[in-house]
DNA sequence: AACGCGGGGGC
DNA sequence: GCCCCAGCGTT
């Protein structure tokens, strides 16, 4: 069982620590990946591509923080810019309401903290979209304090190397201990940044790469034959899932598009979009259309003003 | 604790 | 074509 880790455990952690960050550091060095926000991991560009990065793939967010960064060189430019452009160039990454966090998160910055986020694990916790995750990747990656960035990736390659497995549930309380262990060793970017891309490259949740792992000769779940099984089961019996272009995330998907593509500063009805709509989703009514504007509007993903219909200014 | 929030790639 | 992915905010 894990959990009473009692002091004379603490050894065996730490050697075990002291062993894994040679190999490690040596396989980033050779196959870690080299990325815009690696490149120049000033703490604009580290903020901005976590929260893309926030359910989004590297290769999909790659090209769109380029793009981004290009045109919202800093904070005080992505503060001063209007919401919607925010959520323009948002193009394509989804999950819409990040960018409204975002843009709200740099003008805080810049008003509260004079366009520098804060180090402090929990100042950086009350800004808009940053959680747990985000502000330990904000310390380790912009500013190097010694912090661990535990997303799922993280999170299962430590279980796997120290662990084997954990029962759900008080399984992050381990992983920090494990993850501190490991922070004594080893700089918080390349120790955080190589746990990513083991996470992503090899230590994959279906089925781990354990022969090319530099971390094999020690972790606990090498090799063993269940990580192959799926971790989760649809809740929802396939005969009951509607699919998913019947869903109101898709249709507010749809209707956000529509209003990307107007010239920026101008609105459009509610009749309009729902005329726009009818080719791709002959079934939504009037109404299931109102529906969704309403939680857009209410998500400060678009606004409504005269009952028309835009992005925000 | 459970749910809502996109879109693209893998199989 | 279906399944999978996995952080934050709200309830």
């Amino acid at each position: 069982m894990r959990g009473n880790r009692s002091p004379s455990q603490r050894g065996p952690l730490r050697t075990r620590a002291k062993r894994i960050v040679g190999p490690l550091d040596a396989w980033y060095e050779a196959t870690g990946r080299s990325l815009p926000w690696r490149r120049v991991p000033t703490p604009y560009y580290v903020v901005v591509s976590e929260c893309m990065l926030q359910q989004t793939q590297v290769d999909r967010v790659v090209p769109i923080f380029e793009a981004f960064v290009a045109r919202f060189p800093s904070f005080e430019a992505l503060a001063a810019a209007p919401a919607g452009a925010v959520v323009r160039a948002w193009h394509g990454l989804g999950y819409n309401g990040r960018a409204v966090r975002l843009h709200a998160l740099a003008r805080t910055v810049c008003s509260r903290y004079r366009g520098v986020p804060p180090e402090d694990a929990q100042a950086l916790r009350e800004l808009p979209g940053v959680g747990r995750y985000t502000a330990g990747a904000i310390r380790a990656f912009a500013y190097g304090i010694p912090d661990i960035a535990l997303d799922t990736n993280v999170k299962r390659v430590l279980e796997r190397v120290f662990y084997g497995s954990l029962q759900d549930g008080k399984a992050s309380r381990a992983l920090e201990t494990a993850g501190g262990a490991l922070l004594e060793y080893a700089p918080p970017f390349s120790l955080n940044s190589a746990l990513m891309d083991l996470g992503a490259t090899l230590c994959t949740a279906r089925r781990p790469k354990c022969v090319l792992c530099p971390l094999s000769f020690t972790c606990a779940a090498a090799g063993t034959s269940t990580s192959h099984e799926r971790t989760r089961f649809s809740q929802t019996a396939v005969s009951e899932r509607v699919p998913f272009r019947e869903t109101s995330r898709y249709l507010r998907g749809r209707i956000v598009d529509v209003l990307r593509a107007l010239p920026p500063g101008t609105s459009t009805t509610l009749a309009s979009v729902h005329k726009a709509l009818a080719r791709c989703l002959p079934s939504k009514t009037r109404s299931d259309v109102a529906a969704a504007a309403t939680a857009l509007v209410r998500d400060g993903i678009i606004v409504r003003r005269r009952s028309r219909l835009s992005l925000a200014d």
